[in-house]
DNA sequence: ACCTTATGGATACTGAATCTCGATAAATGA
DNA sequence: TCATTTATCGAGATTCAGTATCCATAAGGT
């Protein structure tokens, strides 16, 4: 489930963040489509808010967990606004583990955990040892076509 | 194990690419050491060659699968030397799907696979069933202090 | 050696991101 | 409500990575 503007706004002010005009406007405009999106695109949207106010909003919106950066199919990074997975499945969402889904067609980027990964993953130094060291922590990203637009495209 | 200047350079005369001095410098430069690097610290590692010949070269390096870009904890990019996996296994190595463990003590990286981890990222359509859509391809990058880090900083 | 073609490198350029600093707006207290 | 304090805003300058241009140079094939 997308984070709605509201949830976004509450979770700027439990962080005794100001929520402006122009960082409201900000928060509504990446709210507005599942895709990634980077600073530009952003500013591009809204010509009338200075540069360096999109980007230090974005910045508190990613030390906030509300925004993450993930990596694209061909090595760029971009934003994405992160699930709310509050409502979803009562986890922590803020500092929670998660992994991402991003569409190649339309760039959309889905949530998820799995088990299964993660014992794969912490079984690493057994499999590979002496390659492995302590395993601190990890990142995965998966591409796919979602589920939409396989509907939309089939073939 | 880590190329050899030697075996990248038989690697792109297989590409039919020249492998002329400043090439040869490059390859050299970044085969001294096993960390992550950018385009920039090799120029400052070769002030006397050109940026646009060094960012031509890492590309087609790049292009060949010699070097892959790994991302940092940060979310920064950066460069690796692959694994030559061939030597070490007999498997193609140029194409072949492979992970990155990134120390985040000296930024090393090492290579692996791990039969365990396919399954998972492969049995994802059912165990998040609705969210993941024809998964095409995944990235996995694993954080950890490597065995040489661990030994040399114990605590 | 000659010619053809790829490559190199100095320089200019683009575009993203940061820094500066005076102007502005939001919160606080009286 | 008004004054004060403090965070925030934003225009512009600046930095930095990366790209494009274009002529000189070096490979490779004949």
């Amino acid at each position: 489930m997308p984070r709605t503007p509201d949830s976004i706004v509450t979770a700027l002010l439990e962080r005794n963040a100001r929520v402006t005009t122009p960082r409201r406007e900000i928060i509504d405009c990446i709210s507005r489509v599942p895709r990634t999106f980077t600073a530009e695109d952003v500013c591009g949207e809204l010509p009338h808010i200075g540069r360096a106010t999109v980007y230090r909003t974005l910045k508190i919106l990613q030390d906030a967990n509300i925004i993450c950066k993930v990596v694209m199919p061909g090595d760029e990074m971009a934003y994405s606004v992160s699930a709310d997975l509050d409502q979803e499945s009562g986890v922590d969402n803020v500092s929670s583990h998660h992994h991402h889904a991003v569409c190649t067609v339309c760039t959309a980027v889905r949530y998820f955990n799995a088990e299964a990964i993660e014992r794969a993953i912490n079984a690493l130094s057994l499999s590979v040892e002496g390659v492995m060291g302590e395993i601190i922590d990890h990142r995965i990203e998966v591409y796919d076509v979602c589920p939409r637009c396989v509907a939309t495209d089939p073939e």
